[in-house]
RNA sequence: GCGAAAGUGGCGGAAUUGGUAGACGCGCUGGACUUAGAAUCCAGUGGGAGUUAUCCUGUAGGGGUUCAAAUCCCCUCUUUCGCACCA
């Protein structure tokens, strides 16, 4: 007989809702406890991810329940952006109504899991009464100077016919949909994100992060210490500066590199005509971005039939426009050094442009004529005036020092990280809020007129252009300051602005008056453990702290860090791949829960891997967890009563030792499930150890033989199942309480402590190693001194056998582990 | 190419202040129950030798440190992830 999951599981549901334990007040005098996993876009379906991903939350949010804090753990929906959009197209209707629909569908499979929300609190991004303050945030992002608008090259997907940022880019190609993406000048909002790249870089605030995830960040924002120098040009009051992080090779500078988007190559070609130089610039800029940043593109370039004078020597060099120097890196301009660097080497080759050796090898001498790659490795400097003869590295610092004295140039930092942008040409986002008069120019929309709503009449799908565009009484307006005819904007944010922020927004969601109430959010926030994927590692996760960080900068919260501890859980695959409909191997979480219950299903998820690993799916592995939960129940079936009858009779009779060794099994699996679960967070070792005590407790047979205080023992060792279940299968350990007699519910009385005596044991198993080989074993009283384990040890035939005829050298003996006996 | 992490039975994974490798689960094998199956229970299960006792071998491969190495060090290989003309 299979346990009845199906009235057990709805049934504590409903209890749960009724008794709102899973909405905290926002005023506690417990502490808080905030967990939070990374809300979905509403497909209309939960998938596999998504119940691995929450039932770590729900582990997580349960252990801290039982250990008495004020959990919270809200849940929403981020529901604006593309896929909406298309979902809408593609069934004729209205991303409005779609998305409300799905959202309807997932709250039922939400519901059939189990899992702990405070749905009281629920958000969904595409509601006014959200996205409100996402229009207020860019206010106050522009307000402060961190919202500007500037006309550059964007990347550019067709096919989705938006902008999309640097993050969303991966290989040259767009993170939704896989087309390439090309370079389009626009007009385009951005975020100073870069204003905030120290502090970002900076992890000292957050509890603990994955290393790797503070990696990527740190390599995203790639900050680099280096030099601009100031380059004159030839018969001209004109500097170009380059940055560089070499300012030892100096010089041998025998060329500068400039990229065709440079501001200096087109005033030029606005000043003469010259059609070659023309040509080159549109070739290479029409390239799309993944051609012209291929790893094996060919470096090309074209003469400018310009100079510039190298400022610590007065040598001419002549300035080229190449393909391989890219304009919003550094200073948008290279010295070039084909000794010392592999791209201006490969590109000298090819047009035949003079080297100077400045490095010299210290084991090998260089000669230009023999070099086949350039010498980037430091060493001593050469041809290089009066700085010949220093290190190469100690150099940077010494002739960076000399240029500023001199006027030539100044150390400075660069980062990698760019701006945010955040224009989306697309109709299911939120409303910049910014109208455009000819008279008073860019401006903000007054708060009393916010939120901006999105106009229902939209024919998406009809138009190529930004479809609000298309909305001409929505487009129209009069200019909030002179009250003449104006024109709105119409481009829509990129869907990560939605999500910087909601976690804050949980913490007082319905407030009318600001994003929420500051006091409130102080007592959530940060969130104590957020959990999601590693794909966010350089896109929300950084510009969530970054929000927050502005958050702080605002009074609006106290906070430096968003999350104090990240768990990056991993995804659910079958056959080795990542579940998609794509492949095929798509597995309905509802199907399993319809089948096996909840509690199978969480079990299965958290046992099958630590929460950080892929899951691999196994059907065998789903009915191996509701066989155990089955065992589980299937000893309270059976002997209910016995167990019941004998809860408290402790009485003081001798136990036996199999006795003994079960109540062993009892507290050490207390201890080891709760440090397993809390700290680590390993919830497979957890749930393995609850296994490995249900075997012990099999093991017991004719338990109605034994005296009272075996009996308790037994009675024990069985009631504290239901509450470190309670963890990882809530439902059916719900149950199992309530049939012991209980009127509390699970979490009400809290985690079961362990007694250390019974964890003491009175005897040590020894192993006695010959050599670094077990050749025997022992058991002896804990109170042995070391002389009595040495000489039991040596007693052991079979030990006897290896030592016999050798000299014994050493014994080592390891504190209530093993004898070493080293003989030869 | 650069950087990071990892590599353990047929499979998912345990064990890293160095101290009995393979916990727990899946699968498999044998047995009990059953007319039979399902379910359940019991036993076994890294490879090899042996009737047992026990022995040899084994944590990607090679070398080293140590009484003792999956764990520490060096080299090589493989996989995954991130970055990739970033000056």
């Amino acid at each position: 007989m299979e346990y009845p999951f199906m009235n057990i599981e709805k049934k504590w549901q409903d209890i749960w809702q009724e008794k709102r334990i899973f909405n905290p007040e926002d005023k506690s005098e417990k502490q808080k406890y905030y967990v939070l996993s990374m809300f979905p876009y509403p497909s209309g379906a939960l998938h596999m991810g998504h119940v691995s991903n929450y039932s770590i939350g729900d582990a997580i949010s349960r252990l801290k329940l039982m250990q008495g804090y004020n959990v919270m753990q809200p849940m929403g929906y981020d529901a604006f952006g593309l896929p909406a959009e298309n979902f809408a197209i593609k069934h004729h209707s209205h991303p409005r109504i779609t998305t409300e629909e799905n959202i309807r569908i997932m709250q039922k499979q939400f519901n059939s899991i189990g899992l702990g929300f405070d749905w009281e609190r629920e958000i969904s991004t595409c509601r006014p009464n959200y996205y409100k303050w996402g229009q207020w945030f860019f206010k106050k992002m522009y307000e402060k100077g961190l919202a500007y608008k500037k006309s550059s090259f964007v990347n550019w997907c067709d096919d989705c016919q938006t902008v999309l940022a640097n993050e969303q880019v991966e290989d040259g190609t767009c993170w939704r949909c896989d087309s390439v993406v090309r370079q389009k000048e626009l007009e385009q909002w951005f975020f100073k994100i870069t204003d905030y790249a120290e502090e970002l870089l900076d992890f000292s605030k957050v509890i603990d992060w994955p290393e790797r995830v503070k990696t990527m960040q740190t390599n995203w924002i790639g900050k680099s210490f280096g030099t601009n120098i100031h380059f004159k040009l030839e018969n001209s009051d004109e500097i170009l500066k380059v940055f560089t992080t070499r300012p030892d090779t100096i010089f041998g500078c025998t060329f500068m590199a400039i990229p065709p988007e440079h501001p200096l190559v087109i005033k030029w070609l606005k000043e003469e005509a010259n059609s070659e130089m023309q040509k080159f610039c549109d070739k290479v800029m029409n390239e799309d971005k993944i051609s012209r940043t291929a790893e094996d593109a060919t470096k090309e370039g074209i003469f400018s039939g310009r100079f510039a004078i190298n400022p610590v020597n007065g040598k001419k060099v002549q300035i080229w426009i190449t393909n391989y120097v890219l304009m919003d890196y550094g200073t948008g301009a290279v010295m070039a050094v084909p000794a010392h660097d592999q791209r201006d080497f490969e590109f000298a080759k090819k047009y035949d442009i003079p080297m100077i050796i400045v490095i010299q090898n210290p084991e090998k001498t260089l000669e230009l004529d023999e070099m086949e790659m350039a010498y980037v490795k430091p060493g001593i400097l050469v041809n290089s005036a009066q700085f010949d003869d220093i290190d190469s590295v100690a150099s940077k610092k010494v002739i960076s020092d000399w240029m500023k004295e001199n006027d030539m140039g100044e150390q400075t930092i660069t980062y990698r990280l760019r701006d945010w942008g955040v224009s989306r040409q697309r109709y299911w986002g939120n409303p910049i809020p910014v109208i455009y008069c000819e008279d008073c120019g860019t401006v903000l929309v007054p708060d009393e007129e916010l939120p901006i709503l999105l106009p229902e009449n939209v024919q998406i799908g009809k138009t190529t252009k930004n479809p609000l565009l298309s909305v001409d009484n929505w487009v129209n307006v009069l200019c909030p300051k002179c009250n003449k005819p104006a024109r709105r904007e119409t481009d829509t944010m990129d869907t990560f602005v939605d999500s910087s922020w909601y976690f804050a927004r949980y913490t007082d969601a319905h407030n009318e008056k600001k994003p929420f109430d500051e006091e409130i959010a102080d007592y959530w926030l940060p969130v104590d453990q957020y959990i999601g994927g590693i794909e966010h590692a350089c896109m929300h996760l950084l510009y969530a702290r970054f929000f927050h960080k502005f958050m702080r900068d605002i009074k609006l919260v106290k906070s430096d860090e968003p999350f104090a501890r990240l768990l990056t859980q991993g995804m659910v695959t079958k056959d080795g791949a990542k579940m998609s409909k794509s492949k095929g191997n798509i597995i309905d979480p509802q199907y399993i829960i319809d089948r096996y219950g909840s509690d199978t299903l969480r079990v299965f998820m958290l046992f099958a891997s630590p929460p950080e690993k892929d899951v691999e799916w196994s059907d065998e592995g789903v009915k191996g967890a509701f066989r155990f939960l089955n065992r589980i129940w299937r000893i309270f079936e059976e002997n209910l009563y016995f167990i019941k009858s004998n809860m408290n009779n402790s009485t003081s009779e001798s136990i036996a030792s199999n006795m003994k060794k079960l109540r062993f099994s009892t507290h050490y699996t207390i201890k080891k499930v709760v440090e397993d679960s809390d700290k680590k967070m390993q919830f497979n070792t957890a749930i393995a150890q609850i296994m490995e005590h249900l075997n012990n407790i099999y093991a017991i047979k004719d338990f109605e033989k034994l005296n009272y205080h075996e009996k308790y023992i037994y009675a024990e060792s069985c009631t504290i199942l239901p509450k470190l279940l309670y963890i990882f299968a809530p439902h059916v350990s719900e149950e199992l309480w309530k049939m012991l007699g209980n009127n509390e519910l699970v979490h009400e009385t809290g985690l079961p402590k362990f007694n250390p005596d019974f964890l003491k044991k009175d005897e040590i198993n020894y192993v006695v190693q010959i050599m670094g080989k077990v050749r025997g074993q022992f058991d002896i009283s804990v109170n042995a001194s070391q002389e009595e384990i040495k000489k039991i040890a040596l007693n052991i035939p079979n030990v006897q056998k290896y030592i016999e005829g050798k000299e014994i050298k050493k014994i080592i003996v390891v504190h209530r582990k093993l004898v070493s006996i080293v003989a030869k």
